[in-house]
DNA sequence: AATGCTATCAACCGCGCAGCC
DNA sequence: CGGCTGCGCGGTTGATAGCAT
């Protein structure tokens, strides 16, 4: 047996709405409160989908949204949230008050993707591009990425935090013994090493040079603001059809810093490797980090070796990058 | 003026989850 | 616990407007 449609199709009306019908909704709606979309169409005379009068409420009817357009301050907004956050659109959406999910993915598919494109296209030119690797403490996405929220996830505002410690030790993947942070259970494990000059060499292929990296020394800990930081990620044009995947991947080897990163009330989550335990004085500690960026349509694929052992690092990447 | 192309965005569609029974 | 229903989500389509030739 198939799935039972959402509505009979049959005689129902599609296309455009005509004002003749937004007046009836917003009528109904406003007398009656939203909800019971599948009976709703039957009960204010409207020859539509239930499914379909509801998309209209909240794209277009609701007295709350925001008419004109997507001003430079949103725009700012979707690309970093999109950064963050990826397609989840009702999420940026709920950031940016009277704009719609719709609305938001359709400037995104017309406007900024492009844009980004663009700007891409020119780095690629050169040698490096700006990656946002901002992420921020997400409950993990569902399958699929669809379906309802919980009541509570519905309600409650994305909590952002991100915690970073120094001075620990951090065992190797492969050794198989998992100490204080060790993520074992979850196979999160990524490996940076850092050169004096503060280039980060990155899964053998990769150049990270982290500008204005930094802490702050006494708490250790970073929120959504501080957390966004550039980073410039430079390939070899031999890897040019590897940057949709690139991982940061690689050994550690002396005078190497880890770092662990934290969702908020989630596992924690590894910057490290087989590395000597990390000392404040030997990680520069002093300035903010400033993940500004696009890249949101850059996918880091989990496994992937380019060089070190690779630990499983999909929830890492799809954290810091999805 | 006619035609073709492109950009925009409203609306549709199928899927998957939460919640109810 | 399982089935069903309703809702919310993201991807896609298609109508329309605007611009170029």
């Amino acid at each position: 047996m198939g799935r039972r449609p959402c509505c009979d199709k049959v005689g129902l009306k599609k296309g455009r709405w005509t004002a003749e019908e937004d007046d009836r909704l917003k009528k109904y709606i406003l007398a009656n409160g939203e909800g019971s979309w599948r009976s709703l169409p039957k009960n204010a005379g409207l020859l539509r989908c239930g499914k379909s009068c509801r998309l209209r409420w909240i794209n277009y009817l609701r007295a709350d949204l925001k008419r004109g357009n997507i001003t430079s301050e949103e725009e700012d907004v979707i690309i970093k949230l999109h950064a963050s956050l990826g397609n989840r659109w009702s999420l940026i959406a709920s950031h940016l008050p009277g704009r719609t999910d719709n609305e938001i993915k359709n400037y995104w598919n017309s406007h900024l993707s492009r844009q980004i494109q663009t700007i891409r296209r020119r780095n690629d030119d050169g040698d490096s591009v700006i990656v946002d690797v901002a992420r921020i403490s997400l409950p993990p996405r569902r399958k699929g990425g669809r379906g309802r929220r919980r009541k509570e996830e519905a309600e409650g505002e994305v909590e952002v935090e991100v915690e970073v410690e120094v001075g620990r030790e951090i065992p190797s993947p492969a050794s198989g013994v998992c100490g204080r942070g060790c993520v074992d259970d979850l196979r999160e494990e990524e490996t940076i090493n850092k050169w004096p000059e503060g280039r980060h060499d990155v899964g053998g292929s990769e150049t990270l040079n982290y500008s204005n990296d930094v802490l702050e020394e006494d708490e250790m800990s970073l929120d959504l603001d501080e957390l966004l930081t550039n980073v410039e990620v430079e390939w070899d044009e031999d890897y040019e059809d590897e940057i949709h995947k690139f991982n940061t991947t690689g050994t550690c080897g002396s005078n190497t810093d880890n770092v662990s990163v934290a969702p908020a009330g989630a596992a924690e989550m590894e910057l490290g490797g087989d590395c000597s335990p990390i000392s404040s004085s030997s990680f520069s500690l002093n300035s903010p980090w400033n993940w500004e960026s696009f890249a949101g349509d850059i996918e880091w694929d989990a496994g992937e070796n380019f060089g070190g052992a690779v630990a499983e690092s999909e929830a890492v990447i799809s954290w810091l990058l999805s």
